[in-house]
DNA sequence: AATATTCATCGTAATATTGCGATATTAAAA
DNA sequence: TTTTAATATCGCAATATTACGATGAATATT
């Protein structure tokens, strides 16, 4: 099928996994990673420098703007996105929860 | 396309995103749960508890043990599927340090 | 005003993931 | 030995993800 059965899991797990998968991709890891080493946070410069087209990194940035993990703010000309620390400390406490929950 | 460019990115992003994305379904975050809560490791279990169908299943604790997170040790006729704690020291090491760099 | 720059979105193609029924395979049980 | 139970794997269908070119909208520059 290709559909996840979110009704067989919990409210929990289903957050969790969504969580997860934003996570799960080099190119969104690399962006979180930029913005956290880079103060003032540029946006064009992760099209040079992932090496990805500027439609796919858009792409990226969407699906971390919408799990609320960054924020953009219009500055003239420029989109300038940095990472939300508030919600970023929530979505830290969420999964190393779980990872503690394990072993 | 729908093919990730691994060669954009370092080793350890993409081994960081490959790790992340076998945590990323609420069914391996709940077989997980299961198998932790759980001290003699089920098997046969997991399809009753889960509602999926046992190919699903199936299919789930080969993508764990492939991330070499779970093991499996036949007992009888039963697989006996278990965590491997010492693996995932390592894995939960990997995220946290991720998670701890950003922000 | 005309042009250039920055970014988002649409449409599309390629590939991956999820799920399941059907079918092996293996070992216990009858 | 036949049957039953537990798993794994194959093959398929449905859906999701990744990537990019083209285009549009907004602002800056000339």
């Amino acid at each position: 099928m290709g559909i996840t059965k979110s009704n067989l899991f919990s409210e929990e797990q289903n957050r969790l996994s969504t969580l997860l998968k934003v996570l799960a991709h080099p190119a969104r890891i690399a962006i979180l990673q930029h913005l956290a080493s880079t103060p003032g946070c540029i946006n064009t410069d992760l099209v040079q420098e992932l090496g990805l087209a500027q439609a796919t990194v858009s792409q990226h940035l969407k699906a971390l703007k919408e799990a609320g993990i960054i924020q953009g703010s219009i500055e003239g000309n420029c989109l300038c996105y940095c990472i939300d620390t508030e919600r970023w400390q929530e979505v830290k406490q969420q999964i190393m929860s779980f990872l503690s929950e394990i072993a």
